[in-house]
DNA sequence: CAGTGTAATTGATGTGGATCAACGCTACAC
DNA sequence: GTGTAGCGTTGATCCACATCAATTACACTG
């Protein structure tokens, strides 16, 4: 997959016209507010598949913005393989589990090309104190965090394989609608091994759901291209 | 159990002389700010086992932390039944997750008859601001919050049954050290029930599994009472 | 466009932990 | 004391998913 998810939007140099201002950290700041968030944000960098943008271990400086493509989080055992924590997309912020400037203890890396947005912690922390609105919205970022995780203990100590799968595709089918994108029809941008890693499965497990989904016209998958066709029906499995 | 593991500590009226300052919210301050987070403590307030703290769904307008006793957060599926988010001692928070003053997304109920202090998020807010290193401090905490979560989803993803025991009472050891109170020695203020739910296990699993840690001598349980006898070998099951 | 490496699928088999069932222990009531 | 209820333990069986093994389908390279 070489192009993202939102190649088609406007990937604008300033948070004042970025298409994605609502979801993002931005949302309800005044215009003059907006300019001055501009100024914290260190660089709009793009990365490339497999980049990372940070390492567990090391000093923790900044949070992240994703402004289009992808990038994953995960830690590593002891053992040494690694367990993904999530997956983010546009607009979604990345590294808010090192908010209190330690070291990082997870990292995170590329699954496409995508555009990041790199927020210094000691300026963001400086201009939140001034800026009281976008503290609440820094919050309101982190408790979404936590209550995602919160879904996936969930998901991880009690749902079977075929409710984890169809969750997993809703999860991402609602996230792409907020963003105003085709909601029924999208790329994955992380592989089978992925997938499976980040619900708790085996590849086999995850392909053979996929395939059992596909068979029963409930979705239809060619690769990582999906369309969910029958989205009640994904929903009463992700459920049942 | 009729008390609580922290029984013999003083229960201070006041962070000030309060003996989990260094571990919970005050933990920096100097003593005027102190002050003033005492002044923003709603209620010291004592409940018993089964009482609720906060009830999913509802509006959210505290958070809390334990001062004796211990609590459980839970949130409900669709079906009903419900799952165990985290079990918190004294001097750790409650109800960080829903920080934005939104609804709660899970609820939490008290294990043990268990002494709470109430911090309305209105006030606690507002001096956040006039103290930075309070809000650093929170900050902290919800960080540590996060990095936990993340240390759930990789047991649960990955862990075998084994090692979800070892590594659950390898914490609850860790963190009763932390608190001054004896970490091989300790009384389970919850039942199997709940730690099986937490552990995304079956109860006989559970069982099962501590009889024999306890028939190789690596801990001793009767009933709700545990010994770790052998705290390396616990370790190296956890990790293994 | 043949050749190679990686991702994904599909089938066959094994097993860890769930489920079902029975029983033991402790606490509390009367 | 005896009864009873809830919690915990232990044993027998089953099954969902992991693991092992083989094959297929692309993507990339020269």
């Amino acid at each position: 997959m070489t192009e993202t998810n939102v190649s088609f939007r406007a990937l604008s140099e300033s948070c004042k016209t970025c298409s994605l201002a609502e979801l993002c950290l931005p949302r309800g700041l005044q215009n003059e507010e907006m300019q001055r968030l501009d100024d914290v944000i260190k660089a709009r960098r793009v990365v490339h598949s497999g980049d990372m943008l940070f390492k567990e271990g090391h000093q923790n400086r900044s949070i992240y913005a994703v402004r289009s493509g992808s990038v994953k989080t995960f830690t590593a055992m002891e053992s040494g393989e690694e367990q993904i924590l999530g997956f983010h997309l546009p607009g979604e912020i990345v590294g808010l589990a090192g908010l209190d400037r330690s070291i990082h203890n997870c990292s995170s890396k590329a699954l496409e090309t995508s555009s990041i947005c790199e927020l210094p912690l000691d300026e963001l922390e400086a201009i939140c104190l001034q800026i009281p609105s976008l503290q609440k919205q820094l919050l309101k970022l982190i408790s979404r965090e936590i209550s995602q995780d919160h879904k996936m203990l969930l998901l991880l100590a009690k749902k079977n394989s075929d409710q984890r799968v169809a969750t997993f595709l809703l999860s991402l089918s609602g996230r792409f609608k907020l963003r105003g994108l085709a909601s029924n029809s999208f790329i994955l941008s992380m592989s089978r091994q992925d997938i499976a890693n980040y619900l708790g499965l085996a590849v086999e497990t995850v392909s053979r759901i996929l395939s059992k989904l596909s068979d029963d016209n409930v979705i239809d998958v060619t690769r990582r291209s999906i369309q969910i066709m029958d989205h009640d029906r994904l929903l009463s499995i992700a459920e049942s």
